[in-house]
DNA sequence: ATGAACTTGAGAATCATTATCAAAATAATT
DNA sequence: AATTATTTTGATAATGATTCTCAAGTTCAT
C-alpha cells in the first residue's frame, strides 16, 4: 500500500469550458442540492468534478486547503455528504479505513484492488449484475444496491515478487 | 434495523459430544493458534461456535459476562482476531457498523440485508464466483479476496410497506 | 513448586466521522 | 446599499469501534 495510482476524473465529456461557464455548472448543482453558493462549496465540487477518480475527504480537504487555508474538515465531509445523498458522487465505505468517493456521472462499475500497492482498477460486468438480480429476486428480495469489491496481486513484477514471497495466507 | 433475525449456527456436523469432548475440541484450537489455553477463550470460542451464525465483538462479550462478568472487550477483540488470522472465522467489516464475524467451518458464501428489519440471508453462486475470477485473470490480476454484498427489500409485508411508502431513493 | 513467557482487564489512545454552537456569510427584501 | 432571516462555517468536543499499553495475574514446561 505504498502509493495510491491515482486515474484521472472525467476522461470524456464536455470540452474546454470557460471559468466562468465552469462556475455557472458548479452553481447549478449546488442549488439543486437546495444549498446556498458558497466559496467552500465551489473549491470542494471544483476539485471533486476535475480531480481523481477516487478520492477521500482527506483528499479534497488538502487539494482545498492549497487555496483555502481556512476550510474545515466538517465542511468536507457535510458537502460531500450532501452530494453523495443526491446521488451526485458515489461514496463506499469498507473495512476500518477512510470512506472512498467518486463523481457519479460515470456508468455503474466495481472495483479491483490491488492488496501489494493499492492499485485500482474499475470494471463492469453485466452478467455478474444480471445474477446479483437473479438471486435477490429467487430469495424473495427487491435488490437496491450492491457492493463488489475484489481483491488480489496486479501483474507488476514488484507485487507478484511480493506475493510469491509472501510467508502464507 | 429494528431486530436483527440470528441464525442458529451449525445446523449440521457432529452432535452429542460430552461437555469433557468438546473442551477438548475448544483446547485443540486454541493450541493450533499457539495460544495457551485460558477461561476467558475458552469460554469465547464456547460462544462462538455453539451461538447465533452471525455475531458481532459486542455479542460475544454479552454472552461471556453472564458466566464470566470480568471479561475484557479487549480480550474478545484479541481473540476474534486471532482466530480471523488463522481463518477459523471470518470477518466482514463493512461501512461504520461493528464488524460482522462468523465460525468459518461452512461454505463460502455471500449476504443479502435486507435494509428495513436487518434480516441477513446467506446465498452462495458459482457461477458470480467463476466470472469474478474472470474478471481478475482478464485484467492481469491473481485473484485473492473478495467482498460480495447484495442490500434490498425483503419480502415480509412489513419491510414491503416500508420500502413503497418510501420518500424517494 | 518455580519462573519465564504469555494473557488479562482497565483505561487511554486512535481514527474516521458527526455533532455543537457561536461567529461569519448568503440571499432575499427594503 | 442597508437590513435581516436563514444558512453555513470552522474549531472543537463527542462518538463509536477497535487497538494499544502496561501492571497484575495466569499458564505450563521443567
Ligand atoms: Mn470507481
Ligand atoms: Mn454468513
Ligand atoms: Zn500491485
Ligand atoms: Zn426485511
Amino acid at each position: 500500500m505504498s502509493d495510491i495510482p491515482l486515474l484521472p476524473n472525467h476522461q470524456s465529456g464536455p470540452k474546454k469550458l470557460t471559468p466562468e461557464q465552469e462556475n455557472q455548472q458548479l452553481k447549478k448543482i449546488i442549488r439543486e442540492l437546495g444549498l446556498k453558493v458558497t466559496q467552500q462549496r465551489m473549491d470542494i465540487l471544483r476539485i471533486v468534478k476535475a480531480g481523481d477518480r477516487h478520492f477521500t475527504a482527506q483528499d479534497i480537504f488538502e487539494a482545498v486547503s492549497e487555496t483555502n487555508t481556512s476550510i474545515g474538515f466538517a465542511t468536507v465531509y457535510r458537502f460531500l455528504k450532501a452530494l453523495s445523498a443526491k446521488a451526485f458522487v458515489t461514496e463506499v465505505r469498507m473495512g476500518g479505513m477512510p470512506a472512498r468517493y467518486e463523481w457519479s456521472s460515470q456508468e455503474h462499475h466495481d472495483h479491483l484492488t490491488c492488496t501489494v500497492c493499492g492499485k485500482v482498477v474499475e470494471f463492469e460486468n453485466d452478467e455478474i449484475e444480471k445474477l446479483q438480480e437473479e438471486v435477490a429476486k429467487s430469495l424473495g428480495f427487491v435488490l437496491t444496491d450492491h457492493i463488489l469489491e475484489l481483491f488480489g496481486v496486479c501483474s507488476s513484477s514488484h507485487c507478484q515478487k511480493v506475493y510469491k514471497s509472501a510467508p502464507e495466507s
